[in-house]
DNA sequence: TCCTGTGTGTGAAACGTTTCATTCTATTTC
DNA sequence: GAAATAGAATGAAACGTTTCACACACAGGA
């Protein structure tokens, strides 16, 4: 453990290397400086061992360095590596992450922000499925998955051609009889377009579809209330789900094969997200995979950019990924 | 969306109240106060929105209210629910969580000591593995299992009851010939104790027991060449595998029933972290699970409470998890 | 009435940067 | 060769807190 001395400040360099105060500050900053004076200030700050305090910075300017990372929680994979991603880029990029979770909760959500508007980040990314956040429009903002005011860009991938190509591959692979599952939150969102993508492509390709899909706060059980009467006839109606996210496709596929219905060689099942399994290279189950990196990059990207020529929209393409839940 | 005015200051409080600036910085740092001071200021911050600044409070103090949290990852779930858990109870206690995840490169491990230390945090959690890190005494720091220098707190489950907890499960439910599956790192830390107390329950209670164990830089595929020693032989030779993680013993039970092995009916096996299956309230499988809520808030507590008073070492108790891979 | 002691509000200084008006140097132009 | 100009380094002021030496008021003892 080394000693705990003063840490050494801009003056200390400045001294050391006979130069003005100012000129330390803009080698630090990447202001143009004569050569002979950066190397100066690059070898004594080196042997000092200076690094720029964050906090006189974020005081003095306006730039911390830090971005803010708002999400639900850190237990769904989705959020997971999404803060993953999004550290890693902010990192390469020089930036801290500031991480929130709010539990889906609107009072925390607008505290989160508040706070990060407060404390001046250089940036918020947030999930967040509130729609009445109060932000303020000068700190840079980039909200995945729902679309908000339209001064704020939106990341996402293409769910309504995600929703196509599950009905595509479900088609192709020999199911007749379709069904898409989904819960939905009572505030619309990008995801709301799966359904519809998946809707269309049946429908303009006459194959025969139901679509089933219950709110938020009914929870699971109006979803298992609608498969009980669908079980309980003779035949189970459907040979392909599409269901609305990963998690929803393993709770579906536990209902099925508790009542007998094996997958896929009964019924095949794709999900939604393409969450790998467990840090592992493997899919929970088929799935149309969301291209989290790029989207993360594309977050990054937009916020730390020139954000006026920022899209209000970015939808990053998806793919399908066999996982063993459908028939290959 | 709000106007972008200039944020009041403590100054504007002061002015509005009618008191000295110092006044209003006791306010809000809870030092006593006249009560009629108090309640003029507190009306006045809350007429004008005032929040302190975390960049001034930060030069000018050593108080920052933001701990940094330093993990491998945000993909495994382990880390990911202690990350989770620490937001939580950071949050709760007005602090922030700086997040930095290290791919478990000791260079970047390093740095973001460096670069958290630089920046004054109020103390640092960290998951890491590295023997040689350097940390100035000044900064609260605990680290999660592993112990480090003695002056650094370890918070981690009890690893040896939990090897022994293991080997009495597999034992009760009638295994007769048990298996230890490791993968350890080169830098000895807390986990190695789980073959231990496997080791020693096995040992005085006259149970047959194998402990194979291989180095991280070996990888699975040195277990998996022992396994197919194992069966290679007419009889598995084992009925019962306790695996040194839960990912781990996924992979395992992947690699039995590709062999033909029937887990729990042939094998039985129990893995250790207590990770739930993809957010949901379930397990992977029987495990030893660690507590993940008590090790975050005691990990937290340390940091924030007098820390000369801190154990160097907190060993916090497990509990055996039923998944579907044992018998019941 | 005066003096001392205690408790509490006051406000200037300091924290380590960035910024900007100023000074200085060197180069160009007539 | 002198004056004008561009370019670059300089250093003081300012950012919004916390802290601390000080002033002040009031109570109690002589």
């Amino acid at each position: 453990m080394s000693k705990s001395a003063k840490l050494p400040t801009m003056k200390d360099v400045a001294k050391k290397a006979g130069v003005a105060l100012g000129t330390v500050s803009k080698v630090f900053n990447g202001i143009p400086v004569g050569d002979e004076y950066r190397i100066k200030v690059e070898q004594a700050a080196k042997e000092l061992g200076y690094q720029v305090n964050v906090y006189a910075r974020g005081l003095r300017a306006s730039k911390t360095n830090t971005v803010a990372v708002i999400l639900p929680n850190l237990i769904h994979p989705f959020y997971c590596n999404m803060a993953d991603l999004c550290c890693q880029d902010l990192a390469a990029r020089g930036y801290r992450m500031l991480l929130s979770t709010t539990s889906y909760d609107p009072k925390t959500e607008q505290g989160c922000i508040d706070m990060v508007q407060q404390n001046k980040v250089d940036g918020i990314i947030a999930i967040t499925y509130n729609p009445d956040l109060e932000v303020k429009e000068d700190i840079p903002f980039v909200i995945i998955d729902r679309k908000f005011h339209n001064t704020v860009p939106c990341v996402s991938s293409d769910n309504y051609a995600g929703g196509q190509l599950a009905a595509e591959k479900l088609s192709e692979k020999g199911c007749k009889h379709l069904l898409f599952l989904g819960i939905s939150s009572r505030v619309p969102g990008e995801a709301d377009k799966r359904s519809l993508g998946f809707e269309s492509y049946c429908a303009s390709n006459h194959i025969d579809y139901t679509i089933e899909k219950v709110w938020d706060d009914e929870g699971i059980d109006a979803l298992i209330a609608f498969l009980d009467g669908a079980t309980a006839k003779k035949n189970f109606p459907y040979d392909g789900i599409f269901c609305g996210t990963d998690m929803l496709a393993l709770q579906i596929i536990d209902y099925l094969e508790k009542h007998q219905l094996s997958v896929p060689e009964d019924i095949q099942v794709i999900g939604y997200d393409g969450i790998p399994k467990f840090a592992l290279d493997e899919y929970y189950c088929s799935t149309i995979r969301q291209p989290l990196d790029q989207m993360a990059a594309t977050a990054v990207d937009i916020l730390l950019s020139d954000r006026s020529a920022a899209p209000a929209l970015v939808c990053l393409p998806v793919t399908f990924c066999e996982g063993g839940t459908t028939k290959r």
